[in-house]
DNA sequence: TATTGTTATACTCTATAACTATA
DNA sequence: TATAGTTATAGAGTATAACAATA
């Protein structure tokens, strides 16, 4: 993460002659990426920055961070979650989601409160500012997540979403369990008409 | 990136009653992931660092960082290339470049050749032992191509490739032109069939 | 004046060890 | 003894500013 400019790879030809390097004006420079054009990890880095670049570019306005936001919509969902269950849901150590989770507390979007039977554990609430912010949010997020995948169309999202769950349910045994009620199958199947089309959502807003 | 331990999302249940929250054996804490679960933005992030995980695992008995081997592919297929011209193409700022080609010349595997011309830019080159040493990584990458996409089939991975790389060119159009004599089409076509299969290639080695 | 490679530096994200207070 | 939260710290990756040599 951490990547506002994902603009230019090669070394482009667009503008009047700012390189130098291709004397005419023919494709010169293009630089050939071998095996890395074909690397699902390398397409995956560059989509992966692609979007958060937009991603935040669209939640500056707000001051929110990816990983900000994640814990509001984590939060926001499944309240009362003990801080070391929100930091596994979400792959941060939670030592490092200390910090993190101080941001918006202070900011005074979630509290800790103290968890009912064990004392060491602090449940997670959003407070009232929080969820109110995180209705904002959801609009914010769709019209993110419309205009990222408008290249690849709403059924190619819906098929990217489904090959990068399979993917990450294969590398993570444990994500195979999320897939159950949230309606999207494992995803063990490739190609084509992959069970029909009722499935995700038109990127509206949450459930 | 730098994610060595993808394992482990929401509170598991495998391993014999190790979290102790969920006290008879039930389904019990499953995270929701909410409105995550359709954001392309997280699954690219989570399965980038479920893929990177497997590389740096498949890598590290040649001590090598995937910005290590995308810099030997790079070089290796275009020799000659100026350093900017590489960390551009890698989307590496160019001062960020210079000590991660120091590693690779300091390890005898890259070449700083004084350009002809223009005695401000440095031409690269694989040493001997370079391009011998990017033989065998492409062996290895090979199978960690294979490995990480065993959960989508082969089918799935063409899909993939294709969908990255539409939303790559859509967030960044100088990628537009790479697609041109690589092959991959601007991938604007999102669903089924897509253009026959004749595509990319069994993940065997370069071309 | 602009570009190439370089140094120095800072900021974010991530990772490990160790402490505390509970259990 | 083990766990939840915390602190301190170190390491990657990435960002900007400034400089020397060259164009």
């Amino acid at each position: 993460m951490t990547d506002a400019v994902p603009k230019r790879t090669t070394g482009r030809r667009g503008a009047a002659s700012v390189a130098g390097a291709d004397a005419a004006g023919e494709i010169a420079d293009a630089v050939e990426l071998g095996l890395l054009g074909e690397s699902v990890g390398f397409l995956l880095k560059r989509a992966q920055m692609v979007v958060f670049a937009d991603f935040i570019r669209t939640f500056a306005e707000r001051d929110l961070r990816p990983a900000q936001f994640s814990v509001l919509v984590i939060v926001g969902r499944n309240p009362g979650l003990k801080q070391s269950q929100v930091s596994n849901a979400l792959n941060i150590k939670r030592t490092n989601f200390v910090p993190l989770l101080d941001s918006l507390e202070d900011r005074g979007l979630v509290k800790r409160k103290l968890a009912a039977g064990d004392r060491r554990s602090h449940a997670l609430h959003l407070t009232a500012k929080g969820a109110a912010l995180l209705t904002e949010l959801q609009r914010l997020w769709a019209e993110h997540e419309r205009r990222v995948c408008e290249p690849i169309g709403e059924a190619g999202r819906e098929q990217l979403l489904q090959l990068l769950g399979g993917m990450i349910a294969g590398g993570d045994p444990a994500a195979a369990e999320e897939a159950e009620d949230a309606d999207l199958p494992p995803a063990k199947a490739p190609p084509g008409k992959g069970r029909g089309k009722g499935r995700g959502k038109p990127p509206a807003a949450e459930r």
